[in-house]
DNA sequence: GTCTATACACAGATAGAC
DNA sequence: GTCTATCTGTGTATAGAC
């Protein structure tokens, strides 16, 4: 039922995996133009340079967590469960989107200033959707009060952010099963005892 | 009383800094040479190549971690007050090594094989003797039960491991207290009531 | 241990035919 | 929309003098 994929799409998504294998320096136009049976200068019919590539992945990378965030949302839950719901949506778009969120955490330096403006402030956009739910939820009780609220929002980005790097479709994990493991320690904590 | 610091030295902590800034592709031997006021030949008589440089960094910040991992491990504490003490000092490294740290976790994937297995190997055995300590903490009941050991200590280095692309020397918060609230996170949670 | 000079492979990108 | 051919800058690295 997939669509054809159109050259330029199969461009991005060649892209997003050697970025992410090799990362952005590392990959050469050509060795992209041989993923997909093309000459090197028929890129150039698709994109205005490389570094073209590598912001519309980082655009494309943020619009889809967005997008994701906007279905999950929903006024009638609590802070608490539209936090959580909110956490396991995002894990699974970041791990079913890897090459391409991978790319994005860790390439935005190879962009130009303007670009790498742009890009910082769709994250940062996304960023504080998720901090005003725990901020909502931690004035309704629900979220530990000493630590200032920056850093419990920082503290859920680790957990749910460093798992893109060791991940693997194929591994023994599924994402959502991933999802639902990170969400408790993040919840409730790794240890029985209160420390 | 910092000794005089050989250009062997300054070589690999300036490419350190280089590295974690613009990638180990993205940055060039002129680059180098140029932040150590040298000509780009004359770093060839301290290292053999540009990815020797890259080697020496990943097994150093390893070490680094493997030492602070000894003086920290004491046999007198209880499993979970090593996992502790392990945790806040494994922050604290890797924090104040940032350069070393970000670089050895970013860029094994441009090494040749033979040197990433050596790498993959040092890291793994740091990680493994994290891992023993949660699985000693489990089996005093003082470990949740219902997530296996092993996606416990990758949800530990999740939430340390990212910190190291956002915190700042100069940022409003301490490496220790920034660990601190990692620990106090992964042990107790961030939500006030068991979801 | 650092220099000058240079080799030479390969990068990103363009021109213009088909 | 893809091709062949090619330009030009820059990359890592070496040779050999000082």
């Amino acid at each position: 039922m997939k669509p054809e994929e159109s050259t330029g799409d199969r461009l991005l998504a060649g892209a997003a995996t050697l970025f992410r294998q090799k990362g952005y320096a590392g990959t050469t136009t050509r060795e992209l133009s041989g993923l997909l049976g093309l000459q090197n200068a028929s890129l150039y019919h698709h994109i205005s340079g490389k570094e073209d590539i590598l912001f519309r992945l980082c655009m494309g990378a943020l619009e889809h967590v967005a997008e994701g965030i906007d279905q999950v949302m929903d006024p009638r839950l609590s802070p608490i469960d539209q936090l959580r719901a909110l956490a396991l949506r995002y894990t699974q778009i970041a791990l079913e989107d890897r090459d391409r969120h991978a790319t994005m955490l860790i390439e935005i330096r190879a962009l130009s200033d303007a670009r790498r403006t742009e890009v910082v402030e769709a994250r940062d956009k996304n960023v504080r959707r998720v901090q005003d739910v725990i901020a909502a939820a931690l004035s309704e009780g629900e979220i530990r009060q000493d630590i200032d609220v920056k850093y419990v929002t920082l503290a859920l980005f680790n957990l749910l952010n460093w798992s893109i790097f060791w991940w693997r479709p194929d591994g023994e994990i599924e994402a959502s099963e991933l999802a639902e493991i990170l969400w408790k320690v993040f919840a409730d904590g790794a240890v029985t005892s209160r420390t």
